[in-house]
DNA sequence: CTGATGTACAACCATGTTGTTGTACGTTAG
DNA sequence: CTAACGTACAACAACATGGTTGTACATCAG
């Protein structure tokens, strides 16, 4: 199992994606159980294209994936992507903790030197 | 403890302020140590109110506190709302392995009925 | 072939976000 | 008291977001 490690862009797209309540049922269902684009679209008080947007903002957070299956675009959740972001926000109660991790990469902008 | 419920807006106030490196850069200073506004914002390359705003916006989503202290605010992270945040996180991966919890409530729409 | 379905994408509008500068005001230092 | 500091807040510009409608095109059903 490969443990992607996350850039900072890549986190942004995963918080901003998180941050809205249609993208975050989206995912609950298609984590569960595949759904086409317009199946999950019959269930939101909206338009196809919005729900079409959603979905896209997902994928390119990493956390669902579209795959072609005759006309249909089949969208899956991608519980890895979930798990790196669960992890991250682990880190930041090691950061709490005291327990600084290696943070400083992660996180921390440069220009340190806490001084001895 | 109380285990602070959190509801739609406040999730998306969470996920939103922890989709900028800024924010949350902000954040893992303040949860080792508190600091002020005006000490936060020579860190970064932009103007103090800018940092004010990011500050203001983690305050909003409960992921910081301001204290005042004589002329200053002292922002300090709170780890509770980043331990909220990781519980609904693991529900999604609670919701990938079948065991549905009851995140019917916390995410899912309502009109369901997903048959006999 | 034809028509209905599923998707993609562009254009557009309203609103929110992120940065800026400028002003105002309380607090601390001297 | 006065000057410097720390904060708050308003107004503005630039850009992103979230929704809409309309069009185009591939695929499936008959």
């Amino acid at each position: 199992m490969v443990v992607h490690q996350l850039d900072e862009d890549e986190v942004d797209r995963i918080f901003a994606a998180l941050a809205d309540p249609t993208r975050r049922d989206i995912v609950a269902r298609v984590l569960t159980r595949e759904a086409s684009v317009s199946v999950l679209a019959q269930r939101y008080a909206m338009s196809f294209a919005a729900v079409q947007k959603h979905v896209a903002v997902l994928e390119r957070a990493g956390l669902v994936n579209k795959q072609p299956h005759g006309r249909e675009r089949l969208v899956r959740g991608d519980v890895d992507t979930i798990r790196a972001a669960t992890r991250l926000l682990d880190q930041y109660e090691e950061i709490w903790r005291g327990r600084i991790v290696r943070l400083a990469d992660l996180l921390a902008t440069p220009g340190e030197g806490e001084s001895p």
